[in-house]
DNA sequence: TGTTTCGTACGAAAGTTATCCTACCTTTGA
DNA sequence: TCAAAGGTAGGATAACTTTCGTACGAAACA
């Protein structure tokens, strides 16, 4: 069953996107300064090329912005628990065939996975149980 | 706590390097020619572009590859199991900040997350109450 | 009031990814 | 045996992503 067989679907924040979205998700509507600063704190990153990848995410469409202020305000469009639903869709159906069955397994079997993960795993599924 | 200030890591398969590790995933050592067939079933693709891919993975060290016949045989390097690991905690860590319960939690609230899939991690977590 | 600071806009450039054309070699079989 | 089929190698290219230099306007303030 062939479909789709023109192109790959990419809808996506890029990585530096995503990166962007964090901080307004974390802090809400910000600045290009207020965004750059948080970069900064992890990495060097020049203030024009936070501006520029904002100002390309408005053009897309990921963010809106308030501009009746000198200093504009960015928002995203799309709410974090959307944007976050569409990529883990994604990441499901690309490394696990669309089982998220099979995601938590992995999961559970992760070394990383911490043993306080493990436990509050195990009680939100006591509570799922009721 | 400033760390990695200098670039970002990107040790990651790219979406056409990881539709390729799927079908060596799910069929073994294959040629390109199986490869570019299999892709073909979902979408057009030329024969060179996924030999050039394949080419491009070995010299990367994804994958190695077997010359002794004139068909080449590619290899992953990595076990399946390994590799989803490293993209897993990636995503773990960049979506969900390293919390494995938040990510099992948006699994579980998923709306495209099947009843079944659903039962099916109720019963995983019941076998490892014990 | 003029200079410094801080903001946006624009464009260029570099790096990455993905695709495919062309060349050329090996195998196959008519 | 030689033409066709099928293989690899390499380069060109286009699109996308990411970064940043430069220009210029607004605001703050000495």
């Amino acid at each position: 069953m062939k479909q789709n067989k023109s192109a790959l679907p990419i809808p996506e924040p890029t990585r530096a996107e995503l990166e962007i979205l964090q901080v307004l998700w974390e802090f809400g509507p910000s600045t290009v300064r207020f965004v750059n600063d948080k970069l900064n704190e992890q990495r060097d990153v020049n203030y024009t090329s936070t501006l520029k990848q904002m100002q390309i995410m408005a053009e897309k469409g990921i963010l809106k912005r308030d501009e009746s202020q000198m200093k504009h305000i960015y928002i995203p469009v799309d709410a974090e628990q959307k944007t976050k639903d569409q990529l883990l869709s994604r990441f499901v159906n690309t490394l696990y065939k669309g089982s998220a069955s099979s995601l938590v397994m992995q999961v559970l079997g992760n070394a990383d996975t911490s043993k306080e993960d493990l436990e509050s795993i195990k009680e939100l599924l006591k509570k799922l149980e009721k």
